[in-house]
Order: C-alpha cells, then structure tokens, then sequence
DNA sequence: TCTACGCCTTACCT
DNA sequence: AAGGTAAGGCGTA
C-alpha cells in the first residue's frame, strides 16, 4: 500500500467522486472514497488542505501510481482558469468560487462508456448497481466486494444479452453487448484514439454505437475523452439553461449545445456539472 | 431529412 | 401497496 499526497487543489470529493460521472466510488466510515483505478484499489481522501490518495497496486512503481492518480483527478487543470471564466456565470458562478470544486475527472474511455449506456432512462442507484454487475465480470483485485478491474468490451460481448439482462440491465443489455462486441472489434486503444480527433468528429463515431445518443456520447466525450467543450444534456441541465440563461422554452437540445459551446468553450462540460448539481439541489430544496 | 411519440426495464420513492 | 419517477435512445409513422 502507498500513499501519497496529490499537488492539488482539495475539492468536493462526494460531488465529483460520487456526483454522477462515475459510479464505482464508495463512501466509507472516515469521509474518504474507495474504488478502483485501473488495476489498482484507491482511496481518496482530503483533509481540506490536500487530497491524499492511497493505492493498493501490487508493488507497482510509486511515481507510476501517482501519475494514474494525478490524471484520474485532472491534476494538470488550471483551477483559477476555471474560477475565471465560470465564476460570474449566473446561478452557479457562486458554487464555482465559493465552495470547493467539482472537477471533471478523466476516467477510462471504455468504463465511462459503459456505464453511460447503462445510465439512460436510470438514477444514480440504479446505475451503480448495474455498473457493480457488470464490473464483476472483470478481474478480481481485492477483497471488498466492489473490487474489480472493469472488463475489457471482449469480455462484456462474450457473456451476452441475456447475462446483462439477468443481472438488471434491463433493455440496456442489448445496447451494452452490441457496442461491445463493436468496440472488442475495434481494438484496444481505439477508444482512447478518440481523444485526439475533433469533438464533432468523435461525437459522430461515438453515436454510431447502439445506446448511444448525443447525452450519452457528450458524457463519455466530456468524462473520459478530453472533450471540454461536451455538454452533455439531460432534462435538468436544459431546464437550468433555460431558466438562468432566458432560452427558449421549446429550443432543441442541439441548439442548446452549441450555445454552451459558444458560451463555454473548453469549459462547456464544468459548466455542466454545476449547472447539474445546482438544479437537483434547488429541486430537493424547494 | 425532420419531428412526434410509444416503448423499453427496474430500483427506489411516495 | 400501487403507481410514478429516473442523467435516453430507438423504431415507426
């Protein structure tokens, strides 16, 4: 086991660990969050002063693990950038300035994917649970009973419709096992190639998959793929649009889209987030 | 092409 | 306890 402290800035872990971008992170007694990077078992921890992050990685090179730990968490992201182009935006430029962050993580292309196929037409607890079973088929690394690597897309495309459905995935079983037998085909790394062609462009490769529309596609392009300018939208991010920003009741999602684009830039999938989280709060509040 | 609408599963809530 | 809701996408008309 090693531990270590990231140089980076300490942000709200349960809002970006546990906030809907991923699914396999696991609250404990202490505050701090456990699952899985890669091969490796990781709890990520912050005192409020600095996040620590401790990996179970098999005698694996420190400096390797950190450098796993330091992209999963975007330590390279110019926070005060971020404060400086979100931080007047109406409604939740606050949040952005005066509490800790919600970052935008970078998680593993794959993964992110899978799990927002499985996301559609679902809430958050549904979602893990249907991640867990699917991460089950993966190599086990630990002893905890979340504590598997994901699986390769062959894995996933060999056990099946049926087994997805048997486990809960619901109509969503179809769509995983197609898209993996597709990506399995594709070749490992093909998804990560992605990151480096243009949004749009990858957005369409991405859409070509069963279950993957243009929500599903900006998560995974915004989550795992490098792709700032992601939007992805869903029905409390277009109400929170429309309603801080005066769009028209009736604007088509792609619209909406591009004006975050416009609006955003690089920034489009931070915005998002907050702009998520903000609305959810305020319908809880109200 | 473009839009509207019914349908697909099920955990979790009231 | 029954019924509505939930971070959508697909197929058809």
């Amino acid at each position: 086991m090693s531990t270590m402290t990231l140089d980076i800035e300490p942000f709200d872990l349960e809002q970006t660990l546990d906030g809907g971008q991923a699914f396999r992170w696991h609250l404990s007694g202490d505050g701090s969050y456990c699952g899985v990077l890669e091969s490796c078992v990781a709890r990520v921890a912050s005192d409020g002063l600095q996040v620590i992050v401790s990996c179970d990685s098999g005698g694996e090179l420190l400096s390797e693990t950190r450098e796993r730990a330091e992209d999963y968490l975007q330590a390279g992201t110019d926070v005060d950038v971020v404060r400086r182009v979100l931080g007047s935006e109406p409604g939740f430029g606050e949040s952005v300035t005066e509490s800790p962050l919600v970052r935008v993580m970078r998680q593993e292309p794959w993964e992110c994917l899978a799990a927002f196929i499985c996301s559609q037409n679902s809430n958050i607890p549904r979602i893990k649970q249907m991640v867990a079973a699917v991460a089950r088929l993966g190599r086990r690394i630990g002893e905890d009973e979340w504590a598997y690597e994901f699986p390769e897309p062959g894995v996933i495309a060999e056990v099946g419709e049926a087994y997805l459905r048997s486990v809960g995935l619901g109509y969503r079983a179809k769509h995983l096992s197609l898209t993996a037998q597709v990506v399995a085909g594709w070749g490992g790394g093909a998804l990560a190639s992605l990151r480096t062609v243009s949004y749009s462009d990858a957005k369409d490769a991405l859409m070509e998959l069963q279950g993957v529309g243009p929500k599903v596609a900006d998560c995974v392009l915004a989550y795992s793929l490098d792709k700032g300018e992601a939007f992805p939208i869903d029905v409390h991010v277009r109400r929170a649009a429309i309603r801080l920003y005066d769009l028209d009741e009736d604007v088509k999602d792609d619209m909406v889209g591009e004006w975050a684009r416009d609006r955003f830039g690089k920034f489009a999938a931070w915005a998002q987030l907050y702009m998520f989280r903000d609305e959810i709060n305020r319908r809880l509040t109200s």
